[in-house]
DNA sequence: ACTCGGCATGAAAACGTTTACGTTGCCGCC
DNA sequence: GGCGGCAACGTAAACGTTTTCATGCCGAGT
């Protein structure tokens, strides 16, 4: 047998299919009698609304999508937590996709949200403005999460780089290193880019004289590791490495310790991210703290917004999330 | 303006709603100048079918629903992936629904999913038959992960914690150990349960002379730092840990490594999980993979199958996913 | 030439809801 | 007693699709 529709229940209860939808819903418009009676008849049918239909008549869904480029990994494992809480303490539920090697990909999950969700948190290397105009249900609720996109159109929000990474060289400079080597991230990666150009900054402006070193990498421990065996062949040596990255950092100290360098001693040693791992290598990691979490959770409140409030121009607001220092013992300021 | 919908498409090709159904789905019975045309009109007014409405007339939404219990942490984020992974192979959306602290809730977001999905993947403490009877939309799909429930009305899938317990001890035993220690984790939990029992028995049934030692853990790395100091305390002394997940083992190291404890050469230690920093801790810690993206996969393939094939009776499979012995350095048997 | 079959197309029903609107009955007030 | 208003309830339209059925057309076979 197939699953119990309202109608069903209008006839087990012996009303009319209207009166079935006000009781289950408003409640309001029903006598108390009949619709105890409804619900009576609704639960032992096992009666559950369709939920098709219903977005099809209301024009809402209670669904927010999710279109990322992965999951692999911490990053999207915190980004879909803090999502997903914003989203359940708003009452929507939550269509994730990812995996859009291509821009073609991108585009078909893009278009097969259409009546699925009420809005859209995305994150994609593919939306620039014509993708986006081409693909994008227009007047959906949209949130761009750091996208290079920085245009008016469209609500965006993005991590602070440049921030952390000021606030890592001015705290390498505060505990008296002067030579600080950047190992970069992978070229063309957004993140990498501002943290570098953050590192950048802060240098010149409080270090004028320092020089600015920079080792290449691409995220990844193995170019970290590479990167150490470089810093250990630069003369004069440098006497703090900051990696774009904690796994490159990571990789660096392992490269260091092979070669009998004390950290934080001889050189410290930081990286950018706060993996889990950070406070358990030896010694533990002074790294940049980015709350993923909350990128996610304000994300979804700014989409909800949006979503509660349609007519309510939003678009041009752009936010970013805070990234916190956290002192560990590899720049040898809390020796723990 | 609202979005286009199929008759503003069919108004601009001068066609009806049918042949434009036609043309942009199966692209047959239309002639080819038609379905020409018909696209050009599509593309020019950017429509894209509204989800709701076809999946109300169609009864399918290509979408499964995954209610997890959590999010949390390394274990969800992979097998979200692995069923993001089989899902997308599938053509299939993913919907996700999580943190259901008590059965009312699980309840709501089971019953929100008629009408919403295709199928179910289903991971969740409050699983019970009565339960699953009264909120399940019955004939929906469904695939149970990670379930005590092992009945014959559902398909079930989980990981194979007892093969693995057993294959530890095997090792543990190999390499010479004798004295080995267990320490478990939070009781009640089902995956806690089977370690343990796997342990039991493979020490009974390979060493029915050793002793079966207990040490109380809650799968957090506080608890299995506290074991480690009771460790210290036995006497006489066991020559191995096996903790019940690597954090407990991680945490147990800290707490012999402080007491100045070499391992493996005095005690090895070894976990359950395989979690990407067991590899990073020194020495590496010698523990049991378990591929939990597959789990996820093969779920998702189970229930895909389920899908495609509604007719074909399936309930009461019940398949585990191997768990694999990592050996490192942490046991003494690869010093790497 | 007439029929038959196949093919392109259109009209309309159907999916399960919500909701605007109409109808009924009741109560109270003049 | 008539009338207005209000509350409960039913009828039917609407949402945007897909799909079944009917229609008309054209070519081929007899």
């Amino acid at each position: 047998m197939a699953a119990a529709t309202i109608k069903d229940v209008a006839r087990e209860a012996r009303v009319s299919v209207a009166s079935v939808s006000r009781a289950l819903n408003g409640g309001r418009g029903v006598t108390a009698e009949t619709g105890q009676r409804i619900r009576e008849a609704a639960t032992r049918l096992r009666y559950m609304p369709h939920a098709a239909a219903r977005m099809l008549i209301t024009r809402r869904t209670h669904t927010v999508g999710a279109l990322l480029p992965d999951l692999y990994g911490e990053f999207f494992s915190e980004l879909i937590r803090g999502i997903d809480l914003a989203a359940r303490a708003r009452g929507l539920h939550l269509l994730v996709s990812s995996s859009h090697d291509n821009a073609d990909a991108a585009a078909v999950s893009l278009r097969a949200m259409q009546g699925r969700v009420d809005g859209l948190l995305l994150m994609s290397p593919h939306a620039d403005a014509a993708f986006l105009h081409q693909n994008l249900p227009h007047d959906l609720p949209t949130v761009l999460m750091n996208t290079r996109l920085a245009g008016d159109d469209y609500c965006a929000l993005s991590v602070d780089n440049d921030g952390g990474a000021r606030l890592m060289v001015e705290h390498l400079l505060a505990v008296g290193h002067q030579r600080i080597v950047f190992i970069q991230g992978p070229p063309g990666n957004r993140d990498a880019g501002e943290r570098e150009f953050g590192f950048r900054e802060a240098l010149t402006s409080h270090a004028p004289d320092s020089p600015v070193m920079m080792l290449r990498g691409d995220f990844g421990e193995e170019s970290g590791y590479r990167a150490g065996q470089q810093v250990l062949a630069m003369r004069p040596r440098p006497d703090a490495v900051f990696a774009a990255n904690d796994m490159m950092a990571i990789g660096c100290m392992a490269a260091l310790r092979e070669a009998g360098i004390c950290m934080p001693e001889e050189i410290a040693v930081s990286g950018f991210d706060d993996v889990p791992m950070a406070r358990y290598v030896t010694p533990p990691l002074t790294t940049i703290q980015v709350h993923i979490a909350e990128l996610g959770g304000q994300a979804m409140d700014l989409l909800g917004e949006q979503i509660d409030h349609p007519d309510q121009v939003m678009t041009g607001i752009h936010r970013r999330v805070a990234a916190k220092l956290v002192v560990r013992g590899s720049t040898g300021a809390a020796p723990e």
